[in-house]
DNA sequence: CAGCTTATGTGCGACAACACACAGAGCGAT
DNA sequence: ATCGCTCTGTGTGTTGTCGCACATAAGCTG
């Protein structure tokens, strides 16, 4: 098969799925005010304790929030992708939060800026309702991924986390290496290393240096913790009504700024 | 001293700092369809899975927030006390959450029906932007617990247990056996029992029989992991404006129901 | 007080994850 | 080809927590 022209991606609004499901007059309302930005693999989107000036929808990039304790180990508490968006702070109405996010795999994202978030909510419409929900389901993901850590071996988390990535993706693969991954669940790169090893003996992932494709799925569902069920059936029920997604009125008419982040 | 009469207590709205926060207008709206609801030790108000009836606003009672796995073991994710208040699944949108919540310390709430929560959610007004802040308060408070449960001992998470608990009573007493801790923390009896015996033979605390008295708080912060600053940090910012809470008008003409909960 | 129930303390082997140290492997640059 | 860097694999000993078994203690009931 040719290869894509890596350089020429078609980003459109609608891949975000809550942007999609937004009804046709608040989409005509934001489009016009969103940017396209480029998230390059493991760029700081914020930093603890820093205000966001903009609330991120991704597309086809996967960003990690995580907490950062004082002696440097950190956590993932949340994962998200086109699924999600990147700042509810903006609509809860804190200016910041103790916790920092990364992009875990490099892609899109629109943006929009604060005042025009700002504008929209306070109309109590169709975005209000939208990131409550939204915001639900991610106190879901926090909650369990706090039971995980408790609860489930390292294998079994890496397993969840690959799944959880696979899911806000459209192909097969993920570049980061263990080291990376080490940070994101907040155990050593060994114990990445251990895992990672026996899912390649088992014909799940193939792993090399820092390219890594998920073979056999459903095995990796299979040696998954309950966690991740748990969290994608919550997930799909408190976003159900977002199926009724819009097909795009006219898509070339949404002005499109590329960005570069840092 | 002379003892006072456990039978007769004072319960009040305004000890709800949610509640307190209100306005005068909102409070007049809403108090009239408050009830008073006592809650016993180790009642369950609500099973994952079910939908709630009633948004609860503690005022002397404490509620557990945990989550159960399939093979029986959980994780209490979050406290709720006077601070805050207990079903946000009704303004979110979700009929219900996979947690259950459990009482952890006897004591009053008034809880408010949900026809009510929804109509005065709907006026998009104060309730709504309280509720806002609490949550992202409470979206802290679980993933500083996500957190802690990977790189915390548990001797530094029962010190940040028995301080969110005292912070949400007025003396310095608990009510809890250490299974029941050990059931809230994700771990074994045993580990609660050395953990406790540790701070008994420091004189931070003493513990007999379900009883434990804090003798030593500031102790206790000190060997506490930063969790637990993390988050009281971050909620004062986030609910500063609390402070504004007013004085009740005619607290006697509030009607009060007193009820038993199972 | 005898006997029961519940709560707490203790001992021991198993195991997962840790810290640290170091060995090889892959890949690009000079 | 060689160097150097990054990424991955491996070994050893330590520690925290678990699972289980059992001993003691404290309070309740009759």
């Amino acid at each position: 098969m040719p290869p894509r022209s890596p350089a020429k991606p078609q980003p459109n609004p609608q891949q975000n799925h809550l942007l999609a499901a937004l009804s046709p007059d608040v989409q005509s309302r934001l489009f016009p005010h969103l940017e396209l930005v480029h998230l390059p693999l493991r760029a700081l989107m914020y930093e603890s304790g820093t205000s966001m000036s903009h609330v991120y929808f991704p597309t086809d990039s996967i960003v990690s929030l995580q907490y950062v304790m004082e002696n440097g180990a950190s956590t993932a508490i949340l994962v998200v992708g086109n699924e999600g968006l990147l700042g509810i702070t903006l609509f809860m109405g804190g200016e910041s939060t103790p916790s920092r996010s990364v992009v875990q795999s490099a892609g899109y994202a629109y943006r929009l800026p604060r005042p025009h978030v700002k504008e929209e909510f306070n109309r109590h419409g169709q975005l209000l309702l939208l990131m409550l929900r939204y915001t639900q389901a991610l106190i879901t993901q926090v909650a369990q991924t706090a039971v995980c850590n408790r609860h489930h071996s390292i294998d079994q988390q890496l397993c969840r986390w690959l799944l959880l990535s696979m899911d806000r993706l459209s192909h097969n693969h993920l570049t980061m290496t263990q080291e990376f991954i080490g940070h994101m669940l907040g155990v050593r790169r060994e114990g990445v290393t251990q895992a990672a090893l026996k899912l390649q003996q088992l014909g799940v992932i193939s792993y090399s240096r820092g390219l890594i494709k998920v073979i056999d799925r459903d095995e990796l569902e299979h040696l998954s913790c309950e966690c991740y069920e748990v969290v994608k059936k919550e997930t799909a029920i408190l976003l159900t009504y977002l199926p009724q997604r819009q097909l795009i009125k006219n898509p070339e008419d949404i002005p499109v700024v590329v960005l570069k982040t840092q």
